[in-house]
DNA sequence: TAAACTACTGAACGTGCGTTCAACGTCACC
DNA sequence: GGTGACGTTGAACGCACGTTCAGTAGTTTA
């Protein structure tokens, strides 16, 4: 799970698990058949925890609109990493992931619009789409968000840091008071992360 | 340029390579010294040939912030599909272009900003690299938008019937006034690409 | 005309990989 | 105590890869 995202799935031998794992490279196969069946349990891993993570954030109706952001706090960062990865990658298991984020926020927005949180659109299934591939790319790209700002948007501090700039760039979605409110969350969920 | 993105850097092979061009895989390696050096070369074109796009939408004032999907409108699929694979997978080149891109992106943010065009932030530095990660965050993720919306965000054609969407994601960041004007802008260029 | 250079080939080399397999120890069960 | 299942090893296999190199043909240079 960690080296995949870090040297990539060619560069990354079966060998080299095997040592860190502290056992033969046979065993490897052994249980999972192949270096792919060893992806596709990966895959299967950290997709299953990131739709666990999701139901929990989503049960607290802890969700706004983007309602991936909420979840991401929640989120360690190896998962996302990996799952950025496997996005970018077109793992299958990763794709169906994606599309079940986009059915969900969609339906999540829409609840929202008509509660008048969110602003309504001329096209909300692309506005959605668009809105999930932004941040989840965002988090593919995170390294450089690193580089530029000082914190990994993959951490907690990281995401607690950034958090103030999504809502700037994202206000525009909003209904006032309904901005006021969520920044208030997440301020409070921010300083529980990072005391101030 | 096709294939890396495509099947990735290690299971792309010279002989495949060599293959579509029609030579000998010893030639390939007469011409570049190495596969890496290859790869070296098409991110140097790669990122040529972005700058050269970059700094022409810049001189003719086409210039919004998001700068970036101005000039989105003018570079060609496969070059933003290499640049998206290359800054996941962290091609020094790319970071380059990258942090170049920020500051630029920073720049024309201030001057919006000092124009009433674009609103002001507690953390402009911030903002602009965020929503920089997050424009080249769905050009690396365009195959799950293509997905789901049906066309690909990566050819002019996407990109003006996604752009509506990106509009109103990010229209909380403009004047009222200026964002109608390059929505009005944006149309007419959609119209030239996309004829109504 | 001779020499140097350049583009290019195709066979060969060595390496590191995923994978296989026979063998071994350790349990649980009858 | 015997038997089978399971986890585990490490040596070995075969393959595909990046790379090398001697050689050829055509073109430029002197």
């Amino acid at each position: 799970m960690s080296r995949f995202p870090r040297d990539g799935f060619a560069a990354t031998t079966i060998r080299a698990i095997a040592h860190d794992a502290g056992v033969s490279p046979g065993l490897v196969v052994h249980h999972f058949g192949s270096k792919d069946g060893l992806r596709q349990a990966c895959d299967r891993y950290v997709v299953g925890k990131f739709r666990e993570t999701k139901l929990a954030a989503m049960e607290e109706e802890n969700v706004t609109n983007p309602g991936f952001a909420a979840t991401a706090f929640q989120v360690s960062g190896p998962l996302l990493r990996y799952f950025g990865w496997a996005l970018v990658r077109g793992h299958s298991a990763a794709d169906e992931l994606f599309d079940e984020m986009v059915r969900e926020g969609l339906e999540i927005t829409r609840t929202a619009v008509d509660k008048g949180m969110v602003k309504d659109s001329a096209d909300i299934e692309t506005r959605t789409t668009v809105q999930m591939a932004l941040m989840l790319g965002m988090t593919a790209l995170h390294s450089h968000v690193e580089r530029n700002t000082g914190v990994d948007p993959l951490t907690p501090e990281g995401m607690a840091r950034l958090t103030p700039s999504l809502l700037e760039i994202f206000s525009g979605l909003f209904d006032e008071d309904f901005l006021a409110r969520i920044a208030e969350t997440y301020r409070a969920g921010a300083e529980a992360i990072v005391p101030a």
